[in-house]
RNA sequence: GCGGGUGUAGCUCAGUUGGUUAGAGCGCCAGAUUGUGAUUCUGGAAGUCGCCGGUUCAAUCCCGGUCACUCGCCCCA
């Protein structure tokens, strides 16, 4: 029989690694909720058109990427890739244009099929944040401001850079297209393979380019920046010194665009070197057209998502806590399994973590107690029952004493 | 979707220039120790050498395909 494997792509999560997700989401939940925002969670999958429709047709992940199939009823159905069209659908539901603004934050799995590498798996995790109904720059600074509190909690700090940029309002950025498309229409025969199918579906994609040629034509390339109106320089120097401000610091990289034409003004990523070409660790942007697409008042949107396994890749093991270590019931012979478990619920019910053991002689349950790293040991034998005592034995400095039923509990609380 | 690398025990890895019973360390189980852990000692289980096919008297080793992982591209978190 072939060895059972789970989907390409997808992985089981646990010990240490649930341990640092359980960690991360938690820093995460902490910070979005002290910053004003509040949970969501959207279904994992959404009818197919949520999706195609706000990441459009011609877009990568909706082309090559989605996770579709049809449920028993003849719908089309997709397994979430991204956070952000959830969101904008359960707004447009739930009249949520009442209640303006909203300022979500949320986290689960994401679907896409892609070619999997170490840091892109085709069900990975995100951490996502969103303020809808801010269309001031003020959004934009507070979140980028959630994102370096996120980071900086995590200790990651020294591994990022910000680098954010602007596309300015959809005057300034259609112009900027406008003049990109003529651009490198002109020098056609010098682009590269991948730059030319980008030139139909997606200029300003070519100034992100690895191809040493087309770096070249990119550098002489029309500037996004010579293309701001006055109203798009003004929205990004606010955001800039709000970061400024608040000591964020960042590069402007004018090669970081985004393709789709709901996107203006801000975008940026928090980039690191050390996970090789899955560098971008967090990343988002302004989308004041998306709620439009998707069929919603026109409603300005600004948010990030972050890939947890990155993440996680990322954070020192140091920072994540530990299991409590545990007090480990030890009962000797069959009649002390009942005040064995008596004392066990007692235990937690206190809010200890109490180990059960559960078979073995002594020496082989004293064994196991300490592999799980007990702080100590409740011996219950028959004499002890008896005379209505317990044995505690420290783990630590391996001394042992007697102590009453009556003392246990408070005895034991030195061991938290 | 395109190109390169890798695949031997639960884990980390040796090894076989193609030859009969494939090894180590760690881990696991048991015993020394039926009321006392970490150390120590002894023993044990565990592998269709990723899978399928080809070449060969003989394949874990060579060849082809396939699956998975991995690195880069595309794209993205």
């Amino acid at each position: 029989m072939a060895k059972l494997q789970p989907v390409r792509g997808t992985h089981d999560i646990m010990g240490d690694q649930a341990r640092t997700f359980q960690f991360i989401q938690g820093v995460f939940q902490d910070i979005a909720t002290r910053f004003g925002h509040q949970e969501i969670s959207t279904p994992i999958f959404e009818f197919t058109e949520v999706f195609s429709r706000t990441l459009g047709e011609t877009s990568d992940v909706v082309s090559k990427e989605m996770y579709s199939f049809e449920d028993r009823g003849g719908e089309s159905l997709t397994l979430r890739p991204e956070y952000t069209a959830g969101i904008v659908r359960a707004f447009i539901s739930n009249g949520l244009q009442q209640s303006l603004p909203c300022k979500f934050f949320g986290s689960g799995p994401m679907f896409r099929y892609e070619r999997p590498q170490k840091g892109r798996m085709r069900q990975f995790h995100q951490l996502d944040v969103e303020i809808l109904g801010v269309a001031e720059p003020q959004a934009d600074i507070e979140v980028l401001a959630l994102a370096a509190t996120l980071l900086s909690e995590l200790g990651l700090m020294d591994d990022v850079t910000l680098e954010i940029n602007s596309l300015g309002d959809t005057e300034s950025r259609l112009a900027n297209r406008d003049a990109l498309v003529t651009y490198f229409t002109a020098h056609k025969s010098s682009l590269g393979e991948d730059s030319l199918a980008r030139l139909k579906k997606n200029p300003m994609r070519i100034l992100d380019s690895k191809d040493e040629g087309d770096r070249a034509l990119v550098a002489d390339a029309p500037r996004i920046s010579d293309y701001y109106n006055q109203a798009s320089k003004a929205f990004f120097d606010e955001v800039l010194a709000g970061l400024d401000a608040l000591n964020i610091k960042y590069v402007i990289n004018e090669r970081l665009v985004r393709g789709l034409d709901y996107y203006s003004h801000t975008a940026f990523e928090f980039i690191t070197s050390k996970l090789g070409a899955q560098g971008t660790v967090l990343a988002g942007g302004r989308y004041d057209g998306l709620m439009e697409i998707m069929g919603g008042p026109p409603t300005a949107g600004i948010g990030w998502a972050a890939g947890i396994e990155r993440l996680a890749e990322l954070v020192s093991p140091d920072l994540v806590p530990g299991e409590p270590r545990p007090i480990a019931i030890v009962p000797v012979g069959s009649d002390c399994q009942e005040q064995a478990l008596k004392i066990a619920q007692q235990l937690r019910t206190a809010g200890h973590a109490a180990h059960m053991s559960y078979r073995g002689n002594m020496a082989k349950r004293m064994k196991r107690a300490n592999k799980a790293d007990a702080i100590a040991a409740v011996i219950i034998g028959e004499d002890e029952l008896a005379r209505a005592v317990v044995t505690i034995k420290n783990f630590d400095d391996g001394s042992q004493t007697e102590v009453s039923l009556d003392q246990l509990m408070n005895h034991l609380s030195h061991y938290r």
